[in-house]
DNA sequence: ACTTATCCTATTACTTTAGTAGTATTTAAA
DNA sequence: TTTAAATACTACTAAAGTAATAGGATAAGT
């Protein structure tokens, strides 16, 4: 029952474009070094990012990245479902429940699923930005990367 | 991000156990057959469910099972707690604040690690005893084992 | 004694995960 | 217009985790 890293590293990194100066672009190099992820790891999590359209750059050498035209409004499971198909805490939640052994427990877990699936919609990438920034002011940005 | 399948029977076989008759235990054999469950699977499944005293017997030859004394007040997470550690979404969340790569991030998961804990915690035995009950009444008892 | 059932550990096949490697392509700069 | 930096995308591998089976030891009912 965890998060696999590249979900978690893909956070990282949206939260640490979000708060990237939004005129120049950021590099991989960049944000491998910040963020102590290996370049070629990051390399792929760049991908399935920019794939969804959670960020964007300009091919070639030198563009860097920023954060897409509409990533601000996008939430945790948004980055979520660049890395994962929809959440599904157990599997065969959707088939017959015919199929299934016992009916409270099916409930439960399909509870469940709703109710992560939710919180992880309720947050945005900018109220994490926001938490990121209060955090600097106070610390002085001195003890985070970031 | 899936629960594995020893939490999955495992909340089968205690809401199962619920279900029963509460003076005469129920034998390994007829829990494997009803929740479709090998045997020698089960067996394991119930040897931890027994060491958390969710479920209790009298050792040897054709005693069964029946559910722990305190087990009715117990929660999903307990029954969670048979097969698994405390729950952890991510790694490293216990660690120190400076050895994280992103404040923000780190703050989210563990927000969300609390999020699902409480759920699990807020949904007991008992509730999940009354929902089996609920539907087997409205289905006759026809279409679920249990 | 004999059989049935539980107790508990070990092992195995399989799948997933985390990360590396490599090659092709794009484009800024020399 | 070469060249080198950087991204784009696929393939691969070692390690870890999962689901399940196997098997011997022990306990009791008959």
């Amino acid at each position: 029952m965890k998060f696999n890293t590249k979900v978690r590293y893909g956070l990282r990194c949206m939260i640490e474009l979000a708060m990237a100066d939004p005129t120049k672009g950021m590099l991989q190099k960049e944000i491998s070094r910040k963020q102590q992820i290996s370049r070629k790891y990051l390399d792929q999590i760049i991908f399935a990012l920019k794939s969804t359209g959670l960020i964007e750059n300009s091919a070639g050498r030198g563009s860097g990245y920023k954060i897409g035209k509409q990533a601000e409004k996008s939430t945790v499971y948004d980055i979520y479902r660049s890395f994962e198909s929809e959440l599904a805490v157990v599997d065969g939640l959707d088939e017959d429940e015919t199929k299934n052994h016992c009916y409270a427990a099916r409930e439960y877990w399909i509870q469940l699923n709703e109710h992560i699936k939710d919180h992880m919609k309720s947050v945005s990438l900018n109220n994490l930005k926001e938490r990121q920034i209060q955090f600097s002011q106070q610390t002085s940005g001195l003890d985070y990367v970031i």
